[in-house]
RNA sequence: GGCGCCGUACCCAAGUGGUAAGGGAGAGGACUGCAAAUCCUUCAUUCGCCGGUUCGAAUCCGGCCGGCGCCUCCA
């Protein structure tokens, strides 16, 4: 089984190979922090986390680089006087830039976390590495691709175009990218109002002269300024990952001209492509309608959970949020409607439900339940796990697993005995294949989703649960482990569920033990009236109570 | 105007030449004091429309209709 990723360069998938195994270099244009989180970025920091988990899945040790946009992000890239996006909501705000970027960096984070997703490597700012993009954009000078114009200094694309002949460096050449003809942007582009200093519009600032009132500024060859947004991330990926490395990410608007814009400047200040495989998440709507600023209709993260947002009937948790996204494929668009997310809501419930089945199934019968805890604190991966093994067996003749022994392995595909006439074991190898394969075609969610919902049903069958223990051993960790790491699905917040008898933690739980024994009183002298009550009561309050069939009681908070 | 995507059951969503995954909702049943949960069964002869290619098409080609996106804010 080989990893295929949807390469936007040729709009096509390709057979994935790291530059240099076993680690992989992953670069992915992070936000602007001048205003809250939104769905969006929630979108495109989710296409790239289950890129990221898949990857460390398969071994791979994977430098995660996602830069913090905090200067240099025009209100309009293409006029001459657009603001800065964090000096205008600083000035709004009447706050410092700074703090403007830590509140949003900070709400950011939080937002991240809360959707499950793990940290990057590495989070650099742009601000942080003026010097660095200074050098390049010396570099490009050098190469005579970019001019400087009273005080700002432009890359000259025009030249860069109409060089790239005799060039052998495998460049990919101006707008393949995203498809575009550099002839039919330059008679579609009209003149921008007002004098412009650059000698052709579809140049770009490398570097801009700041206006007196501009606060960031910082010294330069040209005099004081600022960087250009588009040479963050040219300068961070090749400082972090170097000149060319595996894959660059972002959202399917940083196509054009952001990541354009990219490839442009890596060749003049390097005469290289940055990465191999570019890969483009998609947009979402909302209601059927694209989620923007000018139509109002951006829901923040905050809104999401909370509910507060008026399309929005009430809140979702951030993990059903991440369930719902990725039951759709990360190149497609996908529709925020208070309908669907319903709908996803109950489908998570019943996938957690049964991938804690299968972690009771594995702590009974195999004492034992793999460690199922996304790493939280740092995204590099141990080194340890070693599904890409499954991936290099071709090669390398049967190779011990060395997480076999420590029980957490997931079975591979294809290494599931399945005893002829035995449809049911047969079945249960289809499902786990079916993970494997799902993940490995451009990191398939819907599908790999689709084949964990199998193999929980049947894994939890009745009239299958005598099957090998081996069999229901692998589909138990299969189920448990593609949903928590490598889907990153993670039971929704504040959910606890416990027997009802037994532990006590706090005061109130406590209460509700008192409350519970006295509605089983009630039950058991048939005063279901009271009982009923009891139940009515704590459901309005958030606690759902369910009866055993053995009589016991036991409680769900949400 | 340039480039591109999509249209599959009530909703969401896979499938891209071999006879329609999965989830939700709905219906019937088991269990239950009743719920809930769970389990079982059921739920598109059909894939926007019309032609064409083919032994065979939701899948390929052409046309039409409808929805949407990027090119400006925005992930």
């Amino acid at each position: 089984m080989e990893l295929k990723v949807h390469n936007s360069l040729r709009r096509r998938l390709e057979r994935f190979e790291a530059l240099t195994p076993p680690h992989v270099g992953m670069y992915v244009c992070g936000p602007t922090v001048y205003s809250d989180p939104h769905l969006g970025h929630a979108r495109a920091a989710l296409a790239f986390d289950t890129v990221f988990r898949f990857l460390r899945f398969l071994g791979y040790r994977v430098r995660y680089v996602r830069n913090i946009t905090d200067v240099g992000h025009l209100e309009d890239e293409t006029a001459e006087r657009g603001e800065d996006k964090i000096l205008k909501r600083a000035r709004l705000e009447r706050v410092e830039p700074m703090e403007v970027v830590h509140r949003y960096t900070v709400s950011y984070h939080e937002g991240m976390r809360r959707l499950g997703c793990l940290p990057p490597s590495i989070e650099p700012t742009a601000s942080g590495h003026i010097v660095e993009q200074i050098q390049v954009v010396q570099k490009i000078i050098e190469a005579g691709l970019a001019y400087e114009q009273d005080g700002s200094v432009y890359f000259d694309l025009e030249k860069y175009v109409h060089s790239g002949a005799g060039d052998t460096s495998g460049r990919t050449p101006y707008g393949a990218l995203s498809g575009k003809v550099f002839e039919d942007l330059m008679a579609n582009t009209r003149e921008t109002a007002g004098g412009s200093d650059k000698k052709s519009p579809l140049d770009f600032a490398l570097w801009k002269r700041a206006e007196p009132t501009h606060i960031m500024r910082w010294p330069s060859p040209w005099g004081e300024g600022f960087p250009g947004w588009h040479l963050e991330c040219t300068t961070m990926s090749t400082r972090y990952l170097g000149e060319t490395f595996d894959i660059h990410g972002g959202g399917l608007d940083l196509q054009f001209p952001h990541h354009e814009a990219e490839i442009a400047q890596s060749h003049g200040a390097f005469g290289r492509d940055p990465a191999r495989y570019w890969l483009h998440s998609n947009m979402l709507t909302v209601a059927g309608q694209k989620m923007a600023k000018s139509i109002g209709n951006f829901i923040t993260l905050e809104e999401m959970f909370s509910g507060s947002h008026p399309a929005l009937d009430r809140g979702w948790d951030p993990m059903v949020v991440r369930f719902f996204m990725l039951q759709s494929h990360y190149r497609s668009t996908i529709d925020f409607s208070n309908e669907a997310l319903g709908g996803a809501e109950k489908g998570f419930s019943r996938l957690q439900a049964m991938v804690g089945a299968a972690e009771d199934y594995l702590r009974r019968e195999e004492g034992d339940v793999p460690d199922d805890r996304a790493p939280s604190v740092t995204g590099s991966v141990t080194g340890s796990v070693t599904g890409a093994d499954l991936y290099r067996r071709t090669d390398a003749g049967p190779l011990e697993d060395p997480l076999a022994a420590a029980g957490r392995s997931a079975p591979a595909p294809g290494t599931l005995a399945s005893p002829p006439g035995d449809g049911h074991a047969a079945a249960v190898a289809d499902a786990i294949e079916a993970c494997w394969s799902a993940m490995s075609d451009d990191f398939h969610t819907p599908r790999t989703i689709a084949a964990l919902f199998d193999l929980g049903k049947l894994t939890l069958q009745p009239e299958h649960r005598k099957v090998a223990a081996e069999t229901q051993g692998a589909a138990a960790r299969t189920l448990l482990l593609f949903t928590r790491e490598v889907l990153g699905l993670v039971p929704a917040e504040g959910h606890s569920r416990r027997e009802g008898q037994g532990r006590r933690e706090g005061p109130l739980d406590a209460a509700l033990e008192l409350l519970i024994s006295l509605r089983q009183e009630a039950r058991a002298r048939r005063d279901f009236a009271a009982a009923d009550a009891i139940r009515d009561k704590l459901a309005q309050a958030g606690i759902q109570l369910e009866d055993g069939k053995d009589g016991t009681t036991t409680w769900t908070a949400r």
